[in-house]
DNA sequence: AAAGCTATAATTAGACG
DNA sequence: ACGTCTAATTATAGCTT
């Protein structure tokens, strides 16, 4: 009989990827697999949420993004916005919308709605799932749809503003090294 | 005797979160599972990883964002090439340092030198981890360093440029939709 | 209310086809 | 390369303190 060989899991930090094989195998599971923990955070509790995997060997890029707040909303107020043509009023309605959710959160925690809600977003993502063959969430960025792109072109602003925020806090500190901030929208951007 | 309440894991399909303390309960542990899945992605697989999530109910913002090719890059190198002050400078020393990463990483990854890099990158998270108390990826964004701020800014730099791609590409076949690149980045501003 | 417990579901590394 | 299997580890929902 053969030897028994190492079988089944084992201790994640005892794991020692032994070919580049194996370690694209473990990269393709474990990806798939943090895509899954994030699809169900956002259908279980409401969170909104951005991933973008780079792979070490450079074989595409893998973003995961999800648009909790606007179908969220539209949801519950039961409207149906259209899309804008124009930038800088597409930013001032989400802008006005944004103003709006933190109460609506707010209302929305301590009520029994939050069934509801779970439900509605299950009921969405489900379908979104089957449009995109049950993958939607796991194409490469160049396969990103105009509607997966719109959200993570949101979710990206709120991010950049935070991080202008820090950074120009840091740069207030004294800090020795450039500012960040500074190298997406140089202030004389008109904006 | 009492009636057996349900207790243990429930089948994902089937969890319903009841009240909205168990939600914000489920949610700090599920983005915590998250997140170290996500740390360990990047330690075993060596993928360089940007999350971000916001919370339903405007808790705060939550992110994870590892510099995986800069340290590889430095470590095999063995340079440690200075932070120029420049903007400018420091996006072309970027972009050529990614120029010659993909030819390195495919070298890497026929080889045996998969072992060491491992080997090297968890030292490498170790003492990140131990710097930070054990918890550097599980701050909210306000609480970000410089040192995550830089990385996470490249990261989003590229994912920047892979967006703004696919929505000229969206726009050249005539959707009757808003041209997504053009809000970040106005082709009149001076770069 | 934050942290720990526990029963159970889910994940996954390697093997094999 | 891609699916399936399986043992073993890990995650976690509700409970408890």
């Amino acid at each position: 009989m053969t030897t028994r060989i190492s079988k089944g899991r084992q201790r994640v930090d005892m794991v020692k990827i032994k070919n580049a094989r194996n370690l694209q195998v473990t990269f393709s599971k474990r990806r798939a697999g943090l895509l899954k923990k994030a699809s169900e955070l956002c259908t279980l509790c409401g969170a909104e949420i951005v991933i973008v995997v780079f792979s070490l060997g450079d074989k595409g890029v893998f973003s995961f993004g999800h648009p909790s707040v606007k179908s969220l909303v539209e949801r519950f107020l039961g409207r149906n916005l259209p899309q804008p043509n124009n930038d800088v009023h597409n930013q001032q309605i989400v802008a006005h919308r944004e103003a709006g959710i933190h109460e609506l959160n707010n209302k929305l925690m301590n009520l029994e709605g939050v069934l509801q809600m779970e439900k509605n977003r299950r009921e969405y993502l489900r379908e979104i799932r089957k449009r995109y063959n049950g993958l939607w969430w796991e194409s490469p960025m160049e396969e990103l749809n105009l509607f997966q792109l719109q959200h993570l072109k949101k979710a990206l602003e709120i991010l950049k503003q935070k991080v202008e925020k820090e950074a120009q806090m840091v740069n207030n500190n004294a800090f020795p090294f450039q500012t960040l901030g500074g190298a997406w929208t140089p202030s004389n951007c008109a904006r």
